[in-house]
Order: structure tokens, then C-alpha cells, then sequence
DNA sequence: TTATATTTGACAATTAACGTCAAGTCATAA
DNA sequence: TTATGACTTGACGTTAATTGTCAAATATAA
């Protein structure tokens, strides 16, 4: 099975193998380096605004950080949720009818 | 194709198939008439809580209710987003991937 | 040790969510 | 036409969540 790593371990591990310190990024980003910290832990959640200069820093693909992003915050909605599984399955359907449709 | 109601319009449908006065139904909610009608507009969103006792009260199906109520918290979620789509498949993947794993 | 990097938690500021209220619209009955 | 009842609208206050700062604590390394 495909492994499955967070937005945080992403951001982390890339701005190590490029060397960078928490506070160099933080400082591009505009943000305490606590913020930045928390986000690579995945305490806390970035804005989309900061995964896009993340991506540009970081030199990510840009389009899979959001998708990542978008993701996370999809899940985190319906995380404590029994019926988690076919909210989603639903509103991909609904997704598709609006394609169709509109 | 399948038609697709909002949670609002289900809520509306139900409430004057059975009789109720906006006023009816918010006193028993607890809540002022005009969030209701704003709830049933789909102008606001219902607190999970508020769609739990509306299911009882309007004699919906809770399950049924929530999904629908969950999905649209989903959609809302990526609503303006190009990557919205792609962001809810993936976070399928995630789900399915968390329910083997975990 | 000393210095530098990261983490932690208390707190403040900002923004969004949630609600009330009163005035407005609309339909209908007197 | 006016009076009434149901619903809608928007201004406003309160509460709760988000986003940030700061300073102290904890690694990590020279």
C-alpha cells in the first residue's frame, strides 16, 4: 500500500534536505518560527496562502501541496465522524452532478 | 440523473409536508426563526446538533440527514478551489488507507 | 559550557460563526 | 384598504475558533 505522509512531514523533510532552518523559512513565510514549527508537526494548519509561498520556497510542486492541503482539511472536517466515509462518497457525487450540470 | 436537494430544501419540504410554522419548529430548537429560515435557504449552516434534533422533529432519517449535512460541509470546504475534485479523491485514499493502517 | 535550533504553552489579536432583534416583504382575509 | 400572520432581511452583539507573538524550556552540537 501506498504510504501516506502528512503536509507537515512533507514541508519538514524537504526544507531539511535543502538545508534550511525553521527560522529562515519562517522568516520568508512572515510568521514566528513557533507557527512553522507547529505546522511541519502538524499542529497546527497552515493557510492556503502560506502552502503556496511554501511550495515556491521549497521549490514543491505546487499543485500536489494544495491537493495535500485540501485534503487534510477535507479529512479534518469529518475526522470524529462515524459517517465520515459516505459524507464523502456523497459529496463526490454531488461533485460530478454539478459538473454535469451546471 | 439523480437530483440533488440541499439540506435546506429537504428540511423546508419535510417541515410544510407535515404542517409546521417556521416559528414552530425554531422554538423547539431553541433558536430565533429567522436562523431557521436562513438554515432552510441554506444561507446558514445547521450546527450538527441543530440536525440531529431536526431529524426527530421533522421525523427525517438522522443518518440520511447528517450524510447530507456532512457532505455539504465537505463541498463547502473546496467549493472555490480548481483542485476541490482531485483534493476529495485523494482524501478518499487517505481514508480508506487510515482504515486498513490504524 | 556555550551557542544555536526547535518546541512548548500562555497569552493577545483577529476573524468567523452564531444568535437576537426589529423592520421589511408578501400573501390573504376582513 | 387595512390588518394579520408567515417569512425574510440586514444591522448588530456575543461567543468561539483561528492565527499570531513571545518567552521559557528543551534538545543538539561545537
Amino acid at each position: 500500500m501506498k504510504e501516506s505522509k502528512t503536509t507537515g512531514e512533507i514541508l519538514r523533510e524537504k526544507r531539511e534536505k535543502k538545508g534550511l532552518l525553521l527560522r529562515q523559512v519562517a522568516a520568508m513565510l512572515d510568521i514566528d518560527t513557533a507557527i512553522l514549527s507547529k505546522i511541519e508537526r502538524s499542529e497546527r494548519k497552515a493557510s492556503k496562502e502560506q502552502i503556496i509561498k511554501l511550495a515556491e520556497i521549497l521549490e514543491l510542486d505546487e499543485e500536489d501541496l494544495i491537493v495535500q492541503f485540501l485534503s487534510e482539511k477535507i479529512l479534518y472536517e469529518i475526522k470524529d465522524e462515524e459517517l465520515g466515509s459516505k459524507a464523502l462518497k456523497v459529496a463526490e457525487q454531488k461533485m460530478k452532478y454539478n459538473k454535469n450540470n451546471s
